[in-house]
DNA sequence: GATGAATGAGCCTTCATTCAT
DNA sequence: TATGAATGAAGGCTCATTCAT
């Protein structure tokens, strides 16, 4: 017996990403997506439902994903401006290196594909950002500004970055990433 | 004999906003923009060549409008801090009062309906942005960093504020305005 | 503008209905239909919310139309003999002259399409023929036997005439028929 | 080595035979079939070459079986109205114990599965009643009418008592058993 | 110009059949 | 032999576009 094979899951995210990024959600067919994944049309429907399971399945996966990339190699009592530094640097670099995941919660954020329920179960995942920022104003080190507001101005800067990165096809070399960290840490600075 | 109805182009890009916003661009339909529009869907074919064109027009509708608004009111005279201000605050009202069009803007750029010129004639109209930045960094108000990068500072956390506003129902207070300018202002300022 | 062609509708009822006859249910499909009533399959979706709705509709309408066919030129106050021998030809000759309609029946009653209170309220357009029936038990002209196997008795050996003569291409002379009435009312008379 | 499990393929017509009662021919998949004979769907074709076979061999089987048993118990050598008696319970008897497999038939009839070729032989098979009956009408105990007739008369009233046994869940008394023998025999008698 | 019925290509999905294990 | 994953052709249905009114 033909087992299944587990890392096709793998292929047909990969193909949805690549093509979500190229033509958009309204741009992917399942055809398409079988053909970017090198199996049958009818094989995706083995692995899931239909396509809007594959849609919904891979925003669940991309959130996950991120959610640990973001705080890898923070350290809790790490000082302020360290944990910071780290949490800043990692979701750039997340949201370059995945930039295709960036785009795809993005779009499917206006699609039929996501309900209210999940948009808001994403939040959750800033909560360690959300208690390094209280530290951070306990210490007089930031501006005693809603974490909303404060976090707000921080991805939105982030994402600025990415997708000027990606749309410009600019490196981001060390001397760029600093000049754009000094920013953001003057902006929220006391 | 009556004359085009100039003002139906208008309840279609209306319509097709609005859709978007709703169901994303892969929601649109000729049927449903038609049936939002209140008009019939031969109808659209006489205002549009083809749904393409309906897109495009309204992709570059919304870029004419904005770079309007972006700068009213914008004195080239006045001191830096107040130009820089001035259209700030454009940006923002705009953004947040016509956030349909972010969505629409930003959906169309993963889409196959807008090509790479169009793309990049879009850097354009932020030009008598860059040249007060220079100013300011001739004066040495602000930091003498790539405008690239200021303006991708700048608007990042605008677009941020407005999703923020939008999605979470925040009202936009004085106050909250204040705040997240002075957060843009000290990250730019030299 | 084009107005809806009402007639369509007839078209397509008889394109299912020759299909059925040739293929069975199962073998209709939407791009079948659409042929055979010469429109487009799009077309059909016009007149028709899906293909369930087709056969539920032309099932429908083929009970309706049968119900109307099976009493007429039936005058309840006729003699018994004369009231039974009307309503009996009336129901052979419909079965006979629209065989395929009854084909689709029967192939309705085992499929999905049909659910069971369609079939239950068949059961109600055979209420004159119940009423006549009493009246000759009454007059102790027929057995008196539950209605509900009388109809069984009758309506069985008309279903088998209709069979055979279209099967066999056998001609239905005005001496068959009598053949098959005089079994018929031997079979029910007291 | 295990061999060719016989019982298998009973497995899959019993599966079959419910399947199309519950929704028809066109109801029935390879998957289902196989499901529901809890088998895996590539063991189907190691039993039959293809969904075609599988019909035509059960149509064949059903054919076959129904044969034996409308003569079983039956004497040649009895009077007339015994032989006819035990062939009309072996019929009605048949029919409703094995009310699937006449729905099957029925479907198969109009389906594209079943030959005219087919449909012919099928008439061999009642060639012993013939006889009966010609025996019947050369003694002057039944009609002298054409045994195409007379058998569609009895099978009509036989199929008809099936279908509503089964359909509205009647029992069959040796009362209503009688009943119903009695008008079918006084519908052929002389 | 305005309408909406008509069209048919193309999408999502199913399913008969094959094949690797 | 038995399994069920894999295949891709074909079915139901949608929708951009055309056309008759």
């Amino acid at each position: 017996m033909k087992l299944r094979d587990e890392n096709k899951t793998d292929q047909i995210f990969k193909a949805t990403l690549k093509l979500v990024k190229e033509n958009g959600l309204s741009g992917i067919t399942m055809q398409s997506v079988a053909k970017e994944a090198k199996i049958a049309t009818g094989t995706l429907y083995i692995y899931f439902k239909n396509k809007e399971s594959i849609i919904t399945s891979l925003f669940d996966h991309c959130v996950k994903n991120s959610a640990t990339i973001f705080f890898q190699h923070y350290d809790v009592s790490a000082p302020f401006k360290v944990g910071f530094h780290t949490i800043w640097s990692n979701i750039v670099q997340h949201r370059i290196s995945r930039f295709e995941e960036s785009i795809f919660i993005e779009q499917c954020f206006h699609s039929p594909y996501i309900d209210e329920e999940t948009k808001t179960t994403l939040k959750k995942m800033f909560e360690p950002l959300l208690e390094l920022l209280n530290r951070g104003k306990e210490q007089h080190i930031i501006k005693n500004i809603d974490s909303f507001w404060l976090t707000s101005f921080m991805i939105g800067t982030i994402n600025e970055i990415a997708k000027r990165v990606t749309y410009f096809n600019k490196r981001l070399t060390k001397e760029v990433l600093d000049l754009n960290f000094q920013m953001c840490w003057d902006g929220i600075k006391a």
